[in-house]
DNA sequence: CGAATCCTTGATGCTAATCAATGAGGGTGG
DNA sequence: CCACCCTCATTGATTAGCATCAAGGATTCG
């Protein structure tokens, strides 16, 4: 992964550090649970393929997701630094995480500095993509919503390296589509026919596409992703 | 303020790091913006004193409000750490804040790792908090995200030493509130009509004040704030 | 083949948006 | 000192967007 223009050039004794920083890999698989909201884990990891989502629930059960999580992409760190998990994490596809130690987190900020700025970096990214959540969900009609969200998802996965030629399959159902735009269900449902209908997105397979970007992305009014270069922990 | 409870305690390097850190103080009037979506700020800022707030604004006008600033908050480390502000912060009352330079975060992060960490800190709160506003903005109801929002904010004053034996004036209007909730002003001022009605707030020239905080969150369906010990950059 | 999951669609009702108007301070300039 | 304006809060009437209810179809899996 780490060769893709999208990742900055390490030097060789932070790989080395990452390396001894390593714990093991992990591999989890669809539909199960990485993190627990309440838990204390013990680990942080990187997501080194797959996907998954941030979420977080009511006591009566209503969800709310919050972020997806692809690879390249900390999970835990909330965890690792405020003691206790504050939200869970799903896989939504086969996921192999990079397993690390959390202990070991305040050795890496005493040696490696430049690891320690990439990690808020990454904290600092994870706190735009949120506002621009917020925003969306605050502000925006379901139509708007659902558009953003999915040009989004789609930039993301491309900026990653994910999918071939533009085209993505993103392996998320309606339901996961409702709870991260705060929509119902079947109104999600409405509102996602009517972007395949204008023919910028197609669905299938329990998956979706994008078909169109440009198209959505004005649709949504949002003039998409623009980061450099960033770091891989 | 370092004296208060909420602050962890500082080695005296770090202090004298953080003394030559510092630039100079700012005063920023009531309404004025202090930072800009879109600019290149070369500062970073601790609030000294008075409130803020943080949003984002959509091209047709429409503005999403996505957390509060107060004493103790960082502000300009999203813009420090990744070049262009992504949001814009506004004053809510007179504001003082302690004035970084942004080029010497660098530094910091080699020489001083406990403070480093202590950025990571804040910034992985603030993530916390906006991921607790998005879940309530995407599946509270009217009334329960508004009872949440003023016992965070009430909470979160309190902690940080702001007002006086339980009782704190919000210095906000039914506007701010509106747009922190993805609600409409009228709508906004129906439902906390009914929290006043409920004895559980009070509203008064420019400005609220929680009166039962217990009631306000049962009604919110919320546990409260629980932070231990925090940095103070 | 039955069960489970996910998508789809129509009907109905409620929550919140929008429209419209009024009133209460506070500040300012004539 | 008062008339005017501005900001902010308040309230009623109407509308629209979205939730909820209900049911059915498609696909996969054991």
């Amino acid at each position: 992964m780490r060769p893709l223009p999208a990742f900055r050039a390490f030097e060789p004794e932070e790989l080395e550090f990452i390396a001894r920083f390593k714990r093991g890999e992990l591999v989890v698989d669809r539909g199960a649970t990485v993190l627990v909201e309440g838990s204390h884990s013990p680990h942080l990891y990187t997501v080194l393929s797959g996907w998954g989502f941030r979420f977080k629930l009511l006591p009566d059960g209503r969800r709310q997701i919050l972020n997806y999580v692809m690879p390249g992409d900390l999970i835990g760190l909330q965890g690792s630094i405020m003691g206790e998990m504050q939200h869970s994490v799903e896989a939504l596809s086969g996921l192999i995480l990079c397993v690390f130690e959390r202990d070991k987190l305040l050795e890496l900020y005493s040696k490696h500095p430049g690891l320690a700025y990439d990690i808020t970096w990454l904290a600092s990214r994870e706190e735009r993509m949120l506002d621009e959540n917020l925003l969306s969900v605050g502000r925006r009609s379901a139509i708007e919503r659902a558009a953003y969200l999915l040009a989004f998802i789609h930039e993301r996965a491309r900026a990653g390296g994910l999918g071939t030629r533009s085209r993505v399959a993103i392996p998320i159902t309606q339901q996961h589509i409702a709870d991260t735009l705060g929509l119902s269900l079947v109104h999600t449902n409405k509102t996602l026919r009517k972007l395949v209908q204008r023919g910028v997105i197609e669905w299938r397979d329990g998956g979706c596409e994008v078909v169109d970007l440009q198209k959505l992305l004005y649709i949504s009014g949002w003039e998409g992703l623009d980061e450099g270069k960033r770091p891989l922990v």
